[in-house]
DNA sequence: GAGCCTATTTATAACGTTTTAAATGAACCG
DNA sequence: CGGTTCATTTAAAACGTTATAAATAGGCTC
């Protein structure tokens, strides 16, 4: 025999463009099945094949067609990221999908933004992804207590991973951070510092951490046995100017708190402004302890204590956690819980 | 003939999952071909036959498989958007892609994040995608005057718009906003308020907006005789308490300056800091204008001048406009420039 | 050395779409 | 009525991949 390999097979179009598994094959004197089942690392082929496909495929820069791989595995090797409006501040959506891409270097997904224009849940853009398979996996947030996206993810097994907690009996992916302790511990420092009617400010009632925050701002409240007030007008959704104003009239009337917890660093800025409308000074006539998400506070107002959420690690857990769905683990370590870290103020 | 179109064929596989051209052909009696072109509007099919199909379609819910049609068309109907970590501060990238989405509504194209980790400049992002095909336009921003990003993608023909203008000779598509009027006009109001020593905390040299904000700034000090200052040792993508030490330490120097213009809120917030350290007093020992992109500044600093500049609305003009240099309009309207609005401070 | 196992490789057929080239058949013309 | 045109419709091939089933060829056993 003095066919090597090489001179073995060859004869096919030049065409232009990008390498394919048949230049490889031509390349290699082997089959497209074999170079295709040797790249996937199939156990039938002999180290040596593939050893030398890989080696090939380095070479040329051989990359697989996603289009070809989508239409023939049914696969997309695609995670949709449902982007809300609200998400707009303060780089919320952002971070989350730094956090996302980080996880998911090294693997075949794409990250594709789905936004949702409308007011109301994206349960539609949810429906239209999972009815027409448009991606392998779905991420989203303001995750409510009796989700129906959660729900009708859950019913049609469909991979996801939410910001988040549910109350909903069946178990399934998600991440959240502990706002019950972050509200319990900013409500704490408020009264070790002497306050005496601590408030807080709340996301939205029907989304689930409103309730966590709640439950941690109560608890913490009824131990030390001191007054406080829960403002039904305004939530961290509102716009800033209502926040403020709300302040600033709450400042002006009998009975105002002096310790205010803030779900968010827009709602302390508010705050900051509303009160000393009145002439009221941070650090003097009343504290804030607030969570922080971006670098905005913290040595901006150093008298504001923050308390931190990690929203790119966040990102990151939740893609750790989606994969693991998609690869089918077992419902083990899909529910993460991510710790408060508190900062200290800066005097 | 008694055989209706209905009869003639229908023999295939019910098969499960979504409905294909081969769905509707057996539906229609009309071979896949057919549908093909009725469903695309070729002239050559009859009016009464597009009309049925269409019908029909729209009744099923039938959707093209995307994988199908990239693999055949080569076209991906992806639309990529670069995003720069330093994006992640309130909410630039966000509101960019919630204008991008509302440009490409009713389009086939999807945006899919491709997120530049490594500090340096995403022309090997860039690269790849246009080598492996992965899209078939490109959205980024931080323009530079001679972007090797821009230089790149004009040599390879590839649809793609920036957010900034280059000074490279070749006219290419590009959404920028006006910032020589921008900083001029804050400028302007600085010295029409009385302030004598303007200043101006500007984007990191390299880009190309610095040097716009930079000659509309100087424009106006020049006009007016007045002194002025430009820092070298900050800008605005430096940490927020970089700023707020360095104009803290300025502040407390002789001939310190007395008047601001921001090039983002976030700095605006830093200078208030500072100058609060020394007991200076904003719209009383000097003023701020300030480039407003989010609805943070304005309500909460009432005395901060803004002027606006609506990401949103760029990233849907950055929308439409690639969707014509990807239809191959010619050059003519492919360059957008965006007026600066003026808010005036609340008192 | 026929028969059988095992290890490795291979040809072929899909996936759902668009494109190319060809077929159908009605209408028209002389 | 044969030939030609035109308007529609159609069959077949291809895009690049993976899955199914089959082929090839050593190496054994008896």
């Amino acid at each position: 025999m003095v066919d090597t390999p090489k001179s073995a097979a060859a004869e096919t179009r030049p065409k232009s463009g990008k390498p394919t598994l048949r230049t490889l094959a031509d390349l290699t004197g082997f089959a497209v099945t074999t170079v295709s089942r040797a790249l996937s690392n199939a156990p039938q082929i002999s180290a040596e094949t593939r050893r030398r496909v890989h080696e090939v495929a380095a070479e040329i820069g051989y990359l697989p067609d996603r289009a070809a791989q989508r239409l023939k595995t049914g696969r997309t090797n695609v995670i949709s990221v449902l982007l809300d409006p609200h998400e707009e501040i303060l780089g919320y959506g952002t971070s989350l999908m730094l956090g996302l891409a980080k996880a998911l270097t090294d693997t075949p997904y794409h990250i594709i933004v789905t936004p949702n224009f409308m007011n109301d849940s994206n349960l539609d853009a949810v429906r239209h992804i999972v009815r027409n398979g448009m991606a392998d996996g779905l991420i989203f947030s303001r995750t409510e207590p009796f989700d129906p996206r959660v729900r009708f993810l859950l019913e049609n097994d469909f991979p996801f991973v939410c910001h988040g907690r549910t109350e909903l009996s069946t178990p399934h992916p998600y991440v959240d951070y502990d706002n019950f302790s972050f509200a319990y511990e900013a409500a704490r420092r408020l009264i070790t510092r002497g306050r005496r009617k601590p408030t807080i400010i709340l996301p939205p009632k029907r989304m689930t951490f409103s309730q966590h925050l709640m439950h941690g701002f109560m608890t913490a409240v009824r131990e030390a046995g001191v007054a406080y007030e829960i403002p039904d007008e305004i939530h961290l959704d509102s716009p800033i100017d209502h926040i403020r104003d709300f302040i600033s009239r709450r400042a002006g009337q009998p009975d105002a708190p002096d310790g205010f917890v803030c779900g968010g660093e827009v709602s302390a800025l508010a705050t900051i402004t509303g009160m000393s409308d009145h002439g009221l000074a941070l650090g003097v006539e009343y504290d804030i302890v607030a969570k922080q998400t971006s670098k905005l506070l913290v040595n901006i107002q150093p008298k504001v204590e923050t308390i931190y959420e990690d929203l790119t690690d966040t990102g990151e857990q939740m893609g750790r956690v989606l994969m693991a769905r998609i690869a089918g683990t077992n419902t083990a370590d899909m529910q993460v819980m991510l710790k408060p870290t508190i900062n200290f103020p800066a005097t």
